[in-house]
DNA sequence: CTGCGTTGTTGAATCGTTTTATTGAACCGA
DNA sequence: TCGGTTCAATAAAACGATTCAACAACGCAG
């Protein structure tokens, strides 16, 4: 056997020409039934494998579309990219997966990267505002579509969730229940574009219940994960309990289980003594020892629109651009009583 | 500006050959100083990307290598790619992941995809046992490194982690603990290989402790997530208290965190009426209401060394086939008491 | 002044496909 | 029997980089 058999082996062993062999590969509709079933048998005899290297020169474009998020062990992007995988996978094409670790730079480097590999196109959740290596890629007439991030410019696709009605989905729902000394924990730690839209729904509820802004409590900065949460619980056990919230709202789930664990183990009841809402609604949210009440992002449909708007964009001919923005759903549980 | 720049664009701008651009890109120091300068500046003058299928077309491969997992999803395969990303992304390379979706035609699919894409390699967690697909990719020579999974032949790498031993350190804590009558959670469902090899473990624990293997009684079957481990404490809640564990081994985090949610809602004490050990130490172990002594595994040490055992199959030149086994370490907290 | 080694640059061949213009065969109706 | 039409198959020209043998220029020793 042929070590690497190119399309050449293939050709002679079938008596015809590399380019039927192509047709046979590419439209075997236009080659006659006998010959194709011939060149397939040599195929298959051959163990023939295409170069797509050589098919991706020729062609100008590769079937493979790049997936930037910032942290792949991120369940949040987990669910994302494997809706993103689902699509791509249907439609035959592959994904390079990049961490950008919420760095600008590595973000350049592989979007780079990416265009050398000729890639479909880019599905993108920036860490700031896109880059100017994003217009780049378009220069050269590589979509991008921009993820979990609202595009203002309408000359591109963007797949987003709507933050600040998640905020006020959260705030509204609390302040429906009759808690009035309201927390609102992990804004600040940093100037994330969805933490900032969350705060900023939760002061439109604030507003809509005739509640002054300021009457929600900010939380001073923590990290965004459970030990974050548990901090933030102590900094509130160490108010008086006149002025302590009876309800909070975490930015993210992580934060809202690190405070829940905290305030059962110092014997302050849950949702009685103080309520909780979450946020992203992952799958641990349910399983929670008091289960969590969170807003619940479509994580898997916006990977899934995400890759469609991209494959239709770099494959379609009649594409028009889509500004998508999911609604976020609150899924009410013990935690909020 | 050019659409896009070719090296002949870059040339012409340099006043070079095409040649010349060609070593300023990949041997800078054999071209004098100021030519290279020169061509620097008109690489940049005219953004030129390099185009990754001529270069991979002429050199016979590219800068990337596929990593194959059940499903992206799992938090535990996660960790393993983001292992994997690091080293490759320090190497200059990328990654391709794909989903088998326990589906051994959905991997031959990939498989071959990626043997077209001409990559450096594949990491790839099989399913039931390596198939032929992985030998038609040693046949062209693309190197295979099996994750997750002992390779029996000693023509390939692979890297994994010493289930037999988890499962036996899991219950030798119990039975050093004084633990009489234990259970063990989550075997039978499928025959899956690590499943097996954890049951096994913990069957050789029961021998040195001088037990009786059927000492150790095995839930019937149940789904391998929260909702199977609230069943499972169901089914031991069913029994009369007497005959009823007092420790219970799960094969992963998920079950033995619905477990313990159902215990609780229960007024079972945890870890006095029965005493709860997981498997994999995921990040919600140590954050659970009961905090949940568990196996851990080295999830990204598991994808850091097979990544770096690839590249150094497919790059370096004196390699050696290497079987890791890493073993899991058992992290006690509270839910063992 | 010649010959030789060193350094830097060049031009052409090459990688393995796809595609397009062209050829050739077969068939049909006049 | 002969032009016209279809249908199949072919040969050759891309695609855009890398590489290598060959060459030019230069300095220096004899």
């Amino acid at each position: 056997m042929i070590q690497k058999p190119h399309i050449r082996d293939v050709a002679e062993m079938a008596g015809v020409s590399v380019g039927t062999v192509s047709n046979v590969l590419n439209r075997p509709d236009v080659v006659a039934v006998s010959t194709r079933q011939r060149v397939q048998a040599a195929v298959a005899a051959l163990r023939y494998v295409r170069n797509e290297s050589a098919r991706q020169l020729r062609n100008g474009q590769s079937r493979t579309i790049g997936l930037i998020v910032p942290d792949i062990a991120n369940p949040f992007f987990t669910d994302v990219a494997r809706g993103v995988e689902d699509v791509t996978s249907a439609a035959g094409a592959m994904v390079i997966v990049c961490n950008s670790d919420n760095d600008e730079g590595k973000e350049d480097v592989y979007l780079t990267m990416l265009a050398e590999q000729q890639v479909l196109g880019v599905l993108h959740v920036p860490v700031g505002r896109p880059a100017a290596a994003v217009a780049r890629l378009n220069d050269r007439n590589i979509p991008v579509v921009l993820l979990d991030y609202n595009a203002r410019s309408r000359q591109q696709c963007s797949v987003s969730v709507n933050d600040v009605a998640g905020g006020e989905l959260a705030v509204a729902h609390l302040l429906a229940n009759d808690r009035r000394r309201l927390a609102f924990v992990g804004a600040g730690s940093s100037a994330l574009r969805q933490i900032v839209d969350r705060l900023a729904g939760a002061h439109r509820a604030m507003a809509a219940a005739g509640r002054p802004t300021q009457d929600l409590y900010l939380l001073p900065p923590t990290t965004l994960n459970v030990a974050g949460g548990v901090a933030s619980a102590r900094a509130l056990l160490a108010l008086p309990t006149r002025r302590r919230p009876n309800a909070v709202v975490c930015v993210n789930d992580l934060l809202a289980i690190g405070m829940l664990q905290e305030f059962v183990r110092n014997g302050v009841r849950v949702p009685d003594d103080v309520a909780i809402v979450g946020y992203d609604d992952i799958a641990f949210a349910a399983a929670a020892a008091i289960p969590l009440t969170s807003v619940r992002q479509p994580r898997n449909q916006l990977g899934r629109r995400a890759a469609e708007l991209l494959i239709d964009e770099a494959l379609g001919d009649d594409h028009t651009h889509a500004r998508v923005v999911f609604e976020p759903e609150l899924i009410i549980r013990e935690s909020s009583g």
